[in-house]
DNA sequence: TATAATCAGACAAACGTTTGCGCACAGGTA
DNA sequence: TACCTGTGCGCAAACGTTTGTCTGATTATA
């Protein structure tokens, strides 16, 4: 049997609700008494059960970390266990726990969300919102705090860290422009990640700022870059005669596929196409050519929602109601600038 | 405020312990009532408020996951991720929550273990064991389902899913005498370990066998490749006459940062020297030379500790005390034969 | 027809805490 | 002496469920 407060109580010869205060610390206690009690609870090693603690003071030292499609299929990019280290670090200094939400091909995201909210089970939520869904239907108890990691569309009253995906494009194109390429294909778009969304209107943007023409076919939606249908579209845009000198892409793994379905078409990187990756992973720097790309911090983003949602909960009084990340590129060998 | 079950009793008009049996398709419960109840339920959005129904029922749905360091430091190796995939993909089927266990600094993974134990939130643990514990001191509550990943030394009787390391080395070993390699050094060796105490023994014996004698200043027990004192041992080994002409390596990035270093040396993988690595992971396959490592198959190392932990938590009668999933060598480029 | 057996549902205790309120006792003031 | 004010602690309700036991009604048995 675990000992409960009442085993405590008994030996400090004092009642449950005495122990429950001078656990607090609570003034309303003499400093003997709180001495006493806290010297029993310490010897027979008692530790609240959190299950009763939360039910009555709807507090429960636990956070839900929602990743989109549930752990199982985020977990295989580097991105998402970056963002959880960052939660984890203050977490494990607050003492609260991570309670990761698991949406399956039998229960949609918001599903296992509102599960996650009505079981009483967190105090918080961290939202990896890698799509927009309709928050608000999502969160029936309004009291909830919830900290959204990635842009909400639409909604600025929300509170989120998120990278500035438009300054990223914007900036990882200029990159490319400063060494004098001028045709730049964006590779990776898709409509329903807000990011590559983004990316794209700074890329675009920075094409503009220099007079650059801009060419619609040059943005390629493929994410999986070893199937067919884009496979095709790529290959014919590369084999043209204004073939691109350069790519901005998406995804390190992305690409790390070009460059391999370049090399298949005798074309090699970066003599003679360039490309700016995203998210710097260990794969693109130990690829060859090492990946320049861009880091865009997950362990920061994780680190900072994980601090504002801990703002919220304890109702410290927070002004910001987000906060961008900044993003770094680095610098390898897969870019080339172009001849005069 | 948010719908009890007194709510859903009210405007069915039956009493609370109607609702939960009827919610539970208690046959005491006649269907008509079984239906009204349940077609309120829905219409309400009724969800049973977990905090209260496991105060009672001692059951939680959550699984306790216990990250050596915290999940903060463990998730910087794909390894953790992979499994925590694992676990999550059977998880999430089964409409379990994972509880993600925090140590740090200030609080020794030791007492991280006892809180989530004794927390009442957790109705069964999963222990990534990189290091033996005193697992039996961990947990008062012996009634606790718990299944450990990796093996934990000498306690047969305990549950868990692991590696045969052993084997794992060996045939790493083997796979370079194959090829005519006679001097073997063995990178990564940390007796705290176990991994790679068992693979040393693997190794040992995989020499052994084919009557081979083992140099012990060949086994190496650096971890951080980057860092000075080994870095110089190794650099002294291989710059001696009779160096080593082929690696068994604890770990990719231990393998890049050794090929790093080498080609300091003028040695070059695998011309002068082979290496096969462990874990396989992208940053491994994308390395130049890509390496031939083994991978231990971290997903379906978390895949089957959960089924397990399941089948002891819902009382499921389970044979074996413990399953060994197999790995697999994947050939790439780091290993050349040797000559005749 | 009386009695037992069965059934459907209600009642209430319990899980282990927190917390508002009440009460006794002390000391100070009138 | 009588009254007020604090101080320090206990009592009991509450959180939202589950579950053992009880009750009243129906049906079966003798």
């Amino acid at each position: 049997m675990k000992t409960t407060i009442k085993d405590v109580a008994q030996i400090a010869q004092v009642s449950p609700s005495t122990v429950s205060r001078a656990l607090q610390n609570n003034p309303r206690i003499s400093q003997e008494v709180r001495d006493r009690v806290q010297t029993v609870a310490k010897e027979l090693d008692f530790r609240p059960n959190q299950m009763a603690r939360s039910l009555v003071s709807r507090q429960s030292r636990i956070v839900g970390v929602m990743f989109p499609g549930g752990a199982t299929s985020s977990m295989g990019h580097p991105f998402y266990p970056a963002v959880l280290r960052g939660i984890g670090q203050v977490a494990s200094q607050e003492r609260y726990h991570m309670l990761l939400s698991t949406g399956n091909e039998n229960l949609s995201d918001i599903d296992a969300v509102k599960d996650l909210v009505n079981s009483g089970y967190i105090s918080g939520l961290l939202l990896l919102a890698a799509q927009n869904s309709p928050l608000e239907d999502l969160l029936p108890n309004q009291s909830l705090p919830v900290v959204e990691i990635g842009h909400p569309q639409g909604a600025e009253s929300r509170y989120y860290v998120d990278t500035d995906n438009v300054r990223a494009g914007q900036r990882a194109t200029e990159y490319l422009l400063e060494r004098r390429h001028k045709r730049i294909l964006f590779l990776g778009y898709d409509s329903r990640f807000f990011v590559t969304v983004d990316r794209r209107i700074g890329y675009e943007k920075a094409l503009k700022e220099r007079g650059i023409e801009r060419n619609p076919e040059w943005v390629v939606q493929s994410r999986f870059i070893e199937n067919s249908p884009d496979h095709k579209l790529l290959a014919k845009i590369f084999q043209g005669p204004d073939r691109p000198t350069a790519v901005v892409s998406m995804d390190d793994p992305l690409s790390i596929g070009l460059i391999g379905l370049l090399k298949g078409l005798g074309l090699s990187v970066p003599e003679d196409v360039s490309v700016v990756s995203f998210n710097n992973t260990a794969a693109g720097q130990y690829n060859v050519p090492a990946l320049t790309s861009i880091d865009v911090d997950p362990n920061r983003l994780g680190l900072y929602a994980m601090q504002m949602l801990l703002d919220r909960i304890e109702g410290r009084v927070i002004t910001p109601t987000h906060v961008e990340v900044p993003f770094l590129l680095i610098e390898r060998d897969s870019v080339a600038a172009l001849g005069k």
